[in-house]
DNA sequence: TCATCACCTGGAGA
DNA sequence: ATCTCCAGGTGAT
């Protein structure tokens, strides 16, 4: 059971939940809003530019626990022994909220390049471990940025998106610690209402940074997933896009069969599923 | 409630 | 080289 608890860096980090993150010289350095963490793996050992570090790698999660709870089928037992150290992250909310609402209909790589432009215009510049990192920028810089400044990071029409969305953090009208609190649905309610969110994005950053561990981002993979492998539990056979009330009623399909750690086994059908395909991660 | 469609941009494949 | 197509979707009609 030991082999269990232990954490797949490399496996976690090309998952598709994190996008800031590079590897130098055999160790993960990445970005978490305003601190940078180094990882290694062997030993596994984190060092934060920061005092308070933050439990990153949910290592306060009962993951033994979790992972039983999740294996309810041939599939996800398959996914789950195939990548038994991926594990969900705890992000900075900022950062994953517009991280995912940069992603809409581009590339995980695009996505990446995005971000550390980002970055690197609004962010601040720290020296950290011998090397020049730049830190995820508050919600104040890309609140007052001109929408020409967003459109050199290569955003396109999510500049838009980006600017109003951080000006909704600005103004208090949506507020993180709150969305913490309250349950899945109530969250997720205020989320979709951000211009730039639809039902996908909400998910993801609910389940990447907002402790939503039900949450079940419904993308194109895992859209592909259902109709693939789980069509006659789900129902998923006929459409190909996906209208707001069928995302709901799969949701609730899927925490039926999944159960309240849901969002874990997204993670690793997700995974399975694109390493299966060769995309690339970062 | 549902189905289409446009949308910025960069990278991959023809 | 040049073009087409597509990418962890969302909003407007």
């Amino acid at each position: 059971m030991q082999e269990l608890k232990k954490i797949d860096l490399d496996i976690t980090i090309n998952s598709g939940q994190v996008f800031l993150w590079d590897k130098i010289g055999g160790m993960w350095y990445g970005l978490n809003g305003s601190e940078i963490l180094k990882i290694t793996q062997d030993p596994f050992k984190i060092i934060s530019s920061e005092k308070k570090m933050s439990d990153f790698f949910r290592q306060d999660d009962d993951i033994e626990k979790i992972l039983q709870s999740i294996r309810k089928d041939k599939l996800v037992k398959d996914a789950v022994s195939r990548f038994p150290g991926l594990r969900l992250l705890r992000q900075d909310p900022f950062q994953c909220y517009i991280s995912f609402i940069c992603s809409s209909n581009v590339s995980i790589g695009n996505i990446k390049q995005m971000l550390k432009k980002i970055t690197k215009k609004f962010g601040k510049r720290i020296n950290f471990d011998g090397h020049e990192f730049y830190t995820f920028p508050i919600p104040e810089k890309l609140a007052n940025s001109n929408i020409t400044e967003l459109l050199s990071c290569g955003l396109g029409f999510r500049a838009k998106y980006v600017k109003k969305a951080s000006q909704n953090i600005v103004s208090g009208r949506i507020d993180f610690n709150y969305l913490k609190k309250v349950d899945y649905k109530t969250a997720k309610d205020i989320l979709v209402d951000v211009y730039g969110i639809g039902d996908k994005i909400a998910d993801c950053i609910l389940l990447f940074s907002l402790e939503k561990i039900e949450a079940f981002p419904i993308d194109r993979w895992t859209l592909r997933i259902l109709r693939k492998y789980y069509s006659d539990v789900f129902d998923e056979s006929i459409s190909r896009s996906i209208t707001k009330k069928k995302y709901e009623d799969i949701h609730e399909k899927i925490v039926r069969h999944f159960g309240p750690f849901a969002g874990y086994s997204q993670q690793f059908l997700f995974k399975m599923e694109r390493e299966l395909n060769n995309k690339k991660w970062l």
